[in-house]
DNA sequence: CGGACACCTGTTATGATATAACTATAACCG
DNA sequence: CGGTTATAGTTATATCATAACAGGTGTCCG
């Protein structure tokens, strides 16, 4: 781990949504993967090292990224595998929760903190559209107003999704300059 | 729950977003489709007869269809037509606020309201696993809530997507008796 | 140890969703 | 009418996702 200060977990979730790029290091990334691997033994699951290279190749941008980029990725550093193989490699990190799935992209984003990691707990995904950068805030509020929403609709919900689609804070500032 | 006046513009809104199947008869769909061609006038689009083909095939159901089966279907009525044509007629309908799309699913439902064909006014989508009914709830509210969230995080938003899956109340009546 | 078992990956093929590029035709307007 | 724009046809291809089956790897237990 690190020397000056291990990041807890609060601090992990405390971070702001969209951090600077900068901040994303070759050390950086090296712990987002250690926190990975972590949660997968914590559950009893296996790291193997396909899923560590997708996990890689996910985490390595703050952007979504299709399953066919990683192959494409994967395939640059010469590591040649099926899209199937890629699919169920990004099942296995959908299902420990330290990727997402962004619904309205059909592409996928590593999750920076340490509280998704359990079923049914779901952020507001916010996806800008000029960088592709996303981020992650919390909204348990939100997500109960809408279970009240369809509730009152007589319907029995299971699965929400929020996502939203526009500038995150550097493309807005740069859109502002302009 | 009955009335024998034709439904206005604020009956259509107030109905519930789940209504009885049986009512989709071959006059509902001729009034939906009626109305979807009053939006294109309205609006100096031209309801043309593919976009009006596409479209009766989508209102037929209260489901979601994919473009495919879209095709499909028109072509066992003998209108064939290259997928991508299926798509600029669905393109023109989406525009018009006629149709909508279901994200999570990469398929397509009918508007049965009629606030919903001004740029920007999204309403909450419950998208039914059991039989693939899709109801739509309004909730300003909660997508005034959803922006806030978003400016917090200094993001700037543009589309806001909420999407509920889970069970109709028809599905869910069926599941409490089992 | 070694066999049973669960899980992961490889291989091949195919299904499902969506768009690019170019051509042809239809509607609209002065 | 003739110029302009919108719509649709044609062909090809890009992108996203899974089915089916074979082979390999780790783990556990007797
Ligand atoms: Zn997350
Ligand atoms: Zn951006
Ligand atoms: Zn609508
Ligand atoms: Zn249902």
């Amino acid at each position: 781990m690190s020397e000056t200060q291990a990041p807890t977990k609060s601090d992990a979730n405390q971070r702001s949504p969209f951090p600077n790029p900068d901040q994303q290091t070759a050390k950086k990334l090296a712990q987002t993967v250690e926190r990975a691997a972590k949660v997968f033994a914590d559950k009893s699951l296996r790291f193997t090292k396909l899923r560590q290279q997708v996990f890689e190749e996910i985490a390595a941008t703050h952007a979504s990224i299709g399953a066919y980029e990683i192959l494409a990725r994967l395939g640059d550093k010469g590591t040649r595998v099926a899209p199937i193989s890629i699919y169920r490699a990004i099942d296995a990190l959908l299902d420990a929760g330290v990727i997402h799935r962004l619904e309205s992209k059909n592409a996928f984003f590593a999750c920076r903190r340490t509280d998704h990691t359990v079923k049914g707990r779901r952020p507001i995904f916010l996806s800008c559209e000029k960088c592709g950068a996303v981020g992650e805030v919390d909204g348990q509020h939100i997500f109960d107003l809408i279970g009240e929403a369809a509730k009152e609709a007589k319907f029995t919900p299971r699965i929400k999704f929020v996502e939203v689609q526009g500038l995150c804070p550097r493309c807005t500032a740069a859109a502002e300059k302009a």
